[in-house]
DNA sequence: AATGAATGAGGATTCATTCAT
DNA sequence: CATGAATGAATCCTCATTCAT
């Protein structure tokens, strides 16, 4: 009506109000009601552009994985040694722990449909592949591992606690993890 | 009328049922009647047992963090050296992450709702510094912490990982962490 | 609210005013809002009483085949004589379509869906079965079979046709099928 | 774009699809996007084509009646004497009874449309008044209509009856009511 | 001539909660 | 004390139809 007739920002619009919704009431408390609402979408557009509302949070958080992957990659592909890697790791956990709180939520949330739904417990296995990978430029492929679940503790706990780990004891985790045994 | 008067059990099963539920369905797939239903309890007990749905969730939820925190303490009270503490922190990761899926969820579940309402973060942090008193124990403090965020973040790979850490890297991981400086 | 708190005539309103709304719009017309406001009873009531709408409408349509089944049984069952089982049987044809287009319609409906759905293939059955014993009772087996197909289409054809079957047509159709061989 | 510029059998194949889909969910339960999916065919089309859904299923009925009225012109047609008549008028009950559910369904799903919509009444009358003529080419006018009611009674009662009658007593009652006087 | 995108109305159903009993 | 009946709000989803292209 307005934007002419077709809007092709229309479906990525819904996507992110989606998000944004996840991150302020849960996957719980979502309803396509208020995802259009928040999108400036009409009703009907929902289930037009989406199979219905499981399809539309499968899509929503697959982007969102992307982006999460997106940021490992811009972190760690630039480092150049391991002590750069680590310091970057380092980095990677507080920029999450401190960013918005939207990032540390919607984390949360996937992982908890992921514990439940075989779709995306594999979209998560993806993005750890992903992550594994990229330590594993600068790191053997067991320390990746140990190191990736230290990421994974800490930014949660750094999330979670009420006197959350400082970048100091942080850096001393990350330290010890990688070190020559 | 047939038990008696009052069934003490009652309030517990409503509980045990619900939890039952949402590591079924989720926090959001939950409901008055499907509990009620499913703990074999008239509907009208919900509401006369409980203030109302978040009420009987959150009292759920306490429940269910105090016997979590007891099977930290079963498992790590008993340690009495730092090595038997080593070893007891690689069991308590593996069965955790081997146990039932429903502990998997519960804890997911619980931690989706702390990072959004505080009553649940606090219960979260009340546990968080219950286990690291524990590991206090045998450690100090920084590898304490540390060692907590090691423990949260291979639990969650081993359960969402499709490749996930095997114990002998678990090991490895722990004594890293703990290694004298 | 208005009646108390219960009102066990609830139940048997909304089943009326669904055969009522049927008969105006067809199976395909109704809704659980249009039964809801013609029952004057408010749109929840409608999935408290009933599992859903199957549910509700199988069981409006029991009733009323239940109620047809009365229709026969009190023109036929008062019958003594064959001959005055072929008037009664002659009425039945012409009050069955001469009455309030309502019940031709219904009966419709009903075949209709018996025609797709086997516990209406059922209902229908046990109403034939029954219509059957009632003719069995003045004419061997194979006549009453015979003559119970004749009401049904000499029924069907007066509500459909322009130039519907005059009384003494009838009189002559079943006096036909009923004379000895 | 691949067949030419336009489709002469789109239109064709729109009506068999909406017939097929009222015969497996109901005049109740077809749409336009299910009938567009049926036939492969956009959804434009459907409001290309005809003016509304109305629109279709009267064409589609309205094609259909055709076909049923061919098939009593091709079994009764054919017939030279009384005698043969009977035999043909027995073989249409059992064609029709016996042949695919699609065509009765079909058929009930007419005379319900017809219960309560004018211009499907007519369309059934006119059947009706095809297929009495062709009856008159055998019998005199009152025996016409009485065998046609027969025709339509034992047809339905074939295809609702948990016992049917057979074909010896279809013959039976054909033979009583064409019977002389 | 033909169609995909779009949408507001209405579909069935589930829900937490109230309250008379 | 305990509960079944009741309900209005909100759920997801389907629909016929319009219209710019």
């Amino acid at each position: 009506m307005a934007t002419g007739h077709t809007d092709p920002r229309r479906r990525e619009r819904i996507l992110t109000a989606a998000l944004d919704l996840i991150a302020e009431e849960g996957v719980a408390g979502v309803s396509h009601r208020k995802i259009a609402a928040r999108a400036k979408v009409p009703l009907g557009s929902m289930t037009y552009h989406f199979t219905g509302i499981d399809d539309l949070l499968f899509q929503a958080f697959t982007g969102y994985a992307d982006h999460v992957v997106a940021l490992f990659e811009q972190h760690l592909g630039g480092a150049t040694t391991p002590d750069r890697a680590r310091e970057a790791v380092t980095d990677l956990i507080h920029i999450l722990s401190e960013g918005p709180r939207r990032d540390l939520i919607l984390v949360q949330e996937l992982y908890t449909l992921a514990a439940r739904h075989e779709p995306y417990r594999e979209l998560c296995a993806r993005w750890m592949r992903r992550s594994r990978t990229l330590l594993e430029q600068h790191f053997d492929a067991a320390t990746a591992r140990q190191l990736d679940a230290l990421i994974e503790g800490l930014t949660l706990h750094r999330a979670l606690d009420d006197a959350p780990p400082d970048r100091e004891l942080t850096r001393g985790a990350v330290a010890r993890v990688t070190a020559a045994p």
